[in-house]
DNA sequence: AGCACGCCGACT
DNA sequence: GTCGGCGTGCTC
C-alpha cells in the first residue's frame, strides 16, 4: 500500500495540482488511475509514488488502469515543462501527448465506422435485373456501401432480399500513395558540404537555409540514413501531411517498412496503431505533423523539422505549444541534433542562427536552373480584367500553348468575399463573429470564414427585401469560373479549404494536376512544397492582401508566402516566371523577393522589429477576455493591465466576437522570458481570485497578433 | 469545471 | 410555510 500523487482530468487551472490517494496495488509513475473526486469519479495520471499525504482524509484509488506506464519519465517531465512554459494545466498537456484512444477522457475516443457490403446469400430469389446487378459487383466484394450505391442502382433490393449484407467496419484513412522507386540522387558539392557541417558540427541545433529546389530533402534522407544505421530513431516533422505527398513517397521509398506516419486526419484507431509502432520499436522513423513531437521514442538520434517557419507548428488551442520548443526539449534529453529547415526561415530562428546560438547551414543554389524571374505587376498602371492584369493573362495563355502548367494564388476562398445589398448597403455578417460572410456559389450558401458557420441564402436582403447585390471582390471559386470561361479546353483545378475538406482530397487534386492539369488555382496552400516539373508560371493575384495586414508579422508572412509560391516554378528543366500583382511594387518585401534575397529582407525586418519592440527582441503573450457584455470584459482587462504595471502592456482593445461573446485583448511584452512567464502565472492566480464570470485565455508566444 | 451549501424572493 | 434563484467554496 502506498500514497500516490495524481493529476486529475480537469481543465480548470485552479485544479492544476496533484491530489493524494491511497493505492493498494503496485503502481508506477505515468500510469492512469480511476479515482473518486467529490461526487465524481475521474481518470487521472500518477505523478509521484510513495509520497507523504498532506491531509488525513485520503481516499482510495478505484481502479488501476495501466499496468505499465503510458508515459515514461521523460514525457512526464516534458509535460511539466510545457505546462510551465505555456501557462496551461499539466493534465491538458498529458492528454495531448497521447493518441486519442488512450486519453483520460470520460468520453471514449470516437472511432469512426462506415458501412461495408459483404456477400450474404447469393442463392436467394432475384429478378433478372437484380441478378445481373449482383453479378456485376460480385467480384469486388466486400466494398464500401457508398461505392456500391454509386455503382449500381439496385443496391437496396439486394440488401433487403438478403443477397448482400451490411457490415460496420472501422473507417481507415490510409494515405493512398503510389509507391515510387527510390532514386538516390548524387549530391551536389553544396549538399555534401551541408551534410558534413551538420554531422561534424558541435552545436545541437542547425538551421538549414536552402533556397526552394536546392535539394533539402536529399540532405535530410542522407542524415537520417546514417542515424538509422546506428540503431537510433529519427523524427521527421512536416507542416501538413496532405501537402507533402511527394516527400513522404520519397521517404517511404528510401526506408521501406520501418516508418510510422502520424497526422491529424488519422482516426483514433490508426493513430493508436502508429503510436504502438513507435513504442514497440517496430518503426524507427516517424514522419508526422505537430502532434508527433510526443511520440514515445526511447532512443532518438535526429530530429528534422521541414518548413520550420510554418505556423501550423504552433497549436492554436490549449495547450498552445510550439513544436519547435518541444523538439528542443526532447533533443536535449536524447542528446541528439535538431535540423530546422526552410527556404524562408522564421525571423526567430534566423536571428538565433545569426547570433550563433544555432549553426547556420546554407544551400544557395538550385540543383537544376536558376531561381525563377519575378515580374512585379503594378496594379496602378496595368490594365486589369477580372482581377488579372493583361500581362498575366498573356503569360497564362502562352504557357498553356506550350503545354506547361500554371499556378495561381489567391488568398481568398469562396465566390464573393462580401455580399452587399445595392439598395440599402446592408452587408451580411456573422452574428457570432461580426465578420462579413462569404458567398459560396456551388453550395449556394453564405459562410463565416472565422467560425465556419453556414447560412442559407435566399438572395433576398433581410433588411429591405431587395434582390440585387454588389459583386465585390473575388474568391478562388469565382476565379476558377472566370478561368474556365476564358480557357474552356484547359483542365483547371482548385485547391482550397473547401475543395480539400474530404479525406485525401489534397493528394487527389495534386495527382490530377500532375497527370493532366493545366491551371491550379488555390489559396496559401498551393504555395507550400509542391514540386511539378511542368510549372513555369506562378501568379499571385493579391500580394497586397498579405502585405497590408496590421500585424507585426505580416511582412514576414508575406515574404515567406511570395518566396515559397515563386519557388513552385522552374524547378526542373524549364525556366520559371512569377507574376506578382501589387499596388506597391516598391515595398521592401516585394523588392527582396525579386532578388530572392532573404538576408536583405531579414536585416530590414529586424530593424522594424527593433523599433517597434516586437519579437525576436521581446517575448509576447496575448491575454483575451471573453464575456457577453463587452464593458465587463474591458473592465477586467483594464484591471489585469494595471496588475501587470511592471511590464509593457498594449490594449485593451476589442477584437472579433466568438460564440456570441465579446472579446477584449491585451498584448503583454517581456524582455526576459522567465520574468514574463512568472508574471503571467501570477496573473492567472490573480484572475482566479477575482471569481469573475469573465473568461481569460492565455496565449504564450503567439505567432502574430491576428485573431 | 461540477456540485454542494447557503441565504433571500414568489408560490401552493 | 416551501421551492428555487445562483453567489461562494471545496474537491485528496
Amino acid at each position: 500500500m502506498s500514497y500516490i500523487d495524481v493529476y486529475i482530468e480537469h481543465n480548470s487551472l485552479q485544479l492544476n495540482t496533484t491530489f493524494t490517494y491511497v493505492c493498494k496495488e503496485p503502481i508506477s509513475v505515468g500510469c492512469r488511475v480511476r479515482v473518486p473526486f467529490g461526487a465524481l469519479d475521474l481518470i487521472g495520471f500518477v505523478a509521484a509514488i510513495d509520497v507523504q499525504p498532506r491531509i488525513s482524509t485520503v481516499k482510495e484509488v478505484l481502479e488501476v488502469i495501466d499496468k505499465e506506464p503510458l508515459l515514461n519519465d521523460e514525457l512526464m517531465a516534458l509535460a511539466m515543462t510545457i505546462s510551465r512554459q505555456y501557462v496551461c494545466s499539466v493534465i491538458s498537456v498529458l492528454k495531448t501527448m497521447l493518441p486519442p484512444a488512450l486519453r483520460p477522457s470520460s468520453s471514449k475516443a470516437k472511432i469512426i465506422y462506415e458501412d461495408w457490403v459483404v456477400l450474404n446469400d447469393p442463392q436467394v430469389d432475384l429478378t433478372p435485373k437484380q441478378r445481373a446487378a449482383l453479378e456485376s459487383v460480385m467480384e469486388q466484394l466486400p466494398m464500401k456501401a457508398s461505392v456500391l450505391r454509386k455503382r449500381i442502382t439496385l443496391a437496396n433490393p439486394l440488401l433487403q432480399k438478403g443477397a448482400l449484407r451490411l457490415e460496420q467496419r472501422v473507417k481507415t484513412s490510409q494515405l493512398d500513395l503510389e509507391s515510387i522507386p527510390d532514386t538516390s540522387f548524387s549530391l551536389t558539392s553544396e549538399q555534401k558540404n551541408a551534410i558534413e557541417q551538420i554531422e561534424k558540427g558541435t552545436k545541437s541545433v542547425y538551421l538549414l537555409h536552402g533556397v526552394t529546389g536546392s535539394g533539402k530533402t536529399e540532405v535530410f534522407l542522407r542524415l537520417a540514413e546514417k542515424v538509422l544505421t546506428q540503431g537510433k530513431q529519427v523524427l521527421f516533422l512536416v507542416p501538413e501531411i496532405g501537402l507533402t505527398p511527394m516527400m513522404i513517397q520519397r521517404v517511404k521509398a528510401r526506408f521501406q517498412t520501418k516508418i510510422a506516419i502520424y497526422h491529424s486526419s488519422l482516426n483514433a484507431q490508426e493513430k493508436y496503431e502508429q503510436y504502438l509502432l513507435v513504442k514497440n520499436r517496430e518503426a524507427s522513423i516517424v514522419i508526422g505533423t505537430r502532434s508527433s513531437v510526443f511520440m514515445p521514442f526511447c532512443d532518438l538520434g535526429l530530429i528534422l523539422m521541414d518548413e520550420e517557419h510554418d505556423a501550423s507548428y504552433k497549436q492554436d488551442s490549449m495547450p498552445r505549444y510550439h513544436a519547435r520548443d518541444v523538439i528542443l526539449e526532447r533533443a536535449a534529453f536524447h542528446h541528439c541534433k535538431v535540423v530546422l529547415s526552410s527556404a524562408t526561415p522564421s525571423l526567430d530562428s534566423y536571428a538565433r542562427a545569426y547570433k550563433g546560438v544555432y549553426a547556420l547551414v546554407e544551400l544557395t543554389h538550385r540543383i537544376y536552373l536558376d531561381m525563377p524571374r519575378i515580374h512585379p505587376l503594378d496594379l496602378k498602371q496595368e490594365k486589369v480584367e477580372q482581377g488579372i492584369s493583361a500581362r498575366l493573362w498573356k503569360a497564362i495563355e502562352e504557357a498553356l500553348y506550350r503545354h506547361e502548367q500554371v499556378i495561381l494564388l489567391l488568398n481568398r476562398r469562396g465566390y464573393l468575399p462580401v455580399v452587399k445589398c445595392t439598395q440599402c448597403n446592408e452587408t451580411f455578417t456573422c452574428p457570432d463573429c461580426g465578420i462579413a460572410l462569404t458567398y459560396h456559389k456551388k453550395e449556394d450558401v453564405l459562410m463565416c470564414h472565422c467560425c465556419g458557420r453556414v447560412f442559407t441564402f435566399d438572395h433576398t436582403c433581410p433588411h429591405c427585401h431587395g434582390h440585387a447585390f454588389y459583386h465585390m471582390g473575388m474568391g478562388t471559386e469565382k476565379l476558377e469560373e472566370t478561368l474556365k470561361l476564358r480557357f474552356p479546353s484547359a483542365n483547371i483545378l482548385r485547391m482550397d479549404a473547401d475543395s480539400t475538406r474530404k479525406k485525401n482530397a489534397h493528394a487527389k487534386i495534386l495527382k490530377e494536376f500532375h497527370d493532366q492539369g493545366d491551371i491550379l488555382v488555390g489559396t496559401q496552400m498551393v504555395a507550400k512544397g509542391l514540386d511539378f516539373e511542368r510549372v513555369t508560371v506562378v501568379g499571385i493575384l493579391q500580394a497586397d492582401a498579405a502585405l497590408m495586414r496590421m500585424d507585426y508579422q505580416s511582412a514576414e508572412r508575406a515574404y515567406a508566402m511570395l518566396e515559397q509560391a515563386s519557388g513552385r516554378c522552374g524547378r526542373h528543366e524549364k525556366e520559371g516566371h512569377v507574376y506578382i500583382q501589387t499596388f506597391d511594387p516598391d515595398h521592401y518585401v516585394i523588392k527582396s523577393v525579386i532578388d530572392h534575397d532573404y538576408i536583405s529582407f531579414f536585416k530590414k525586418e529586424m530593424l522594424y522589429r527593433h523599433l517597434g519592440k516586437y519579437p525576436p527582441y521581446v517575448y509576447l503573450c496575448t491575454v483575451i477576455y471573453m464575456h457577453k457584455e463587452e464593458t465587463k470584459a474591458m473592465q477586467i482587462a483594464q484591471d489585469a493591465k494595471d496588475h501587470l504595471s511592471d511590464l509593457v502592456v498594449l490594449g485593451p482593445i476589442s477584437i472579433s466576437m466568438r460564440q456570441q461573446k465579446a472579446r477584449v485583448r491585451l498584448v503583454v511584452k517581456g524582455k526576459d522570458r522567465s520574468v514574463l512567464n512568472q508574471r503571467i502565472w501570477d496573473l492567472v492566480q490573480y484572475h482566479l481570485s477575482k471569481k469573475t464570470t469573465v473568461k481569460q485565455e492565455i496565449n504564450m508566444y503567439p505567432l502574430g497578433l491576428e485573431e
